[in-house]
DNA sequence: AAAGATTTTGCAACTATGTTGCTTTTTGTT
DNA sequence: AACAAAAAGCAACATAGTTGCAAAATCTTT
């Protein structure tokens, strides 16, 4: 169930260190999004501040993650799935953040719709959020 | 054209004093949204930087203004129509944000599209924000 | 497997952003 | 005009994020 993390890397060429195993690490074992301050909790105050901010800016660059913005206006990063290259997000999905259990999670499956702008807007992407309760907090 | 922006702080029962009549004056002359740091450039470094974020709370809280999310995660507030009523918003429209000029709009006449979620989730809101170039720009 | 080049990490310092408590000033009310 | 209530301004603090640089770890080459 648990992709390689050094496999990851790898493939992404990415040297393997022990902040970017782990951090990684924290992604593949849970389903929703993570903020940075999640990362420094759950890590239990191992590495730098720093260093996180840095392996997460790689792993947005490598598409190895993509961001989430939220209404509270923290950013959130979640695992892309593969066809995410270098440079090059497809993250066309929706994102649902729980209000109870504030859990962010990718709704892979709903797809974001189609929008029809005024005359003279054009649009390169859409994001959509949805706010509300879910399956688990029910 | 222009409001009045006395009449706009007595309908909501608040205190005119200078502070916020020109960070109102600012919204209603303009079409886009506000981050926090375009008021205090734009009021010409006149007032103090906290009366610039209780001035907007106390305005989101009316119901004047609404707080727009973004993906470089800046907080934008935008007018509210006049449906908003004291800690009740109405703004389901869409936003759209020019990446050339990075202006905010209110799609006012664009409104939220309905979501087919999966089983077990719920939404209360939903937040839609495209991105892509404006009437202006193109 | 070791040496050297390259990355990455961690530290310190700094900037930006946002908050809280308290005093002074301004506003609304009588 | 006088008083009570609200808002503004100030200082201090808290959190978030960035940058430069030296030390440490990783990768590469032999």
């Amino acid at each position: 169930m648990v992709k390689d993390v050094k496999e990851i890397l790898k493939n992404n060429s990415l040297s393997i260190t022990g902040s970017r195993e782990k951090i990684l690490g924290l992604f593949l074992e849970q389903p929703g999004a993570l903020a940075h301050g999640d990362i420094e909790k759950r890590a239990g105050e191992k590495f730098d501040r720093v260093t996180v901010y840095r392996t997460l800016q790689t792993f947005v660059e490598k598409g190895i993650i993509h961001t989430i913005p939220t209404a509270d206006n923290s950013i959130r990063y979640a695992l892309c799935k593969d066809d995410c290259k270098e440079g090059h997000h497809h993250d066309h999905h929706v994102h649902f953040v729980c209000t109870k259990c504030s859990i962010t999670y990718c709704l892979d499956d709903v797809v974001t719709p189609e929008l029809k702008l005024p005359k003279g807007y054009t649009s390169s992407h859409i994001e959509v959020v949805a706010e509300g309760i879910c399956k688990n907090c029910k």
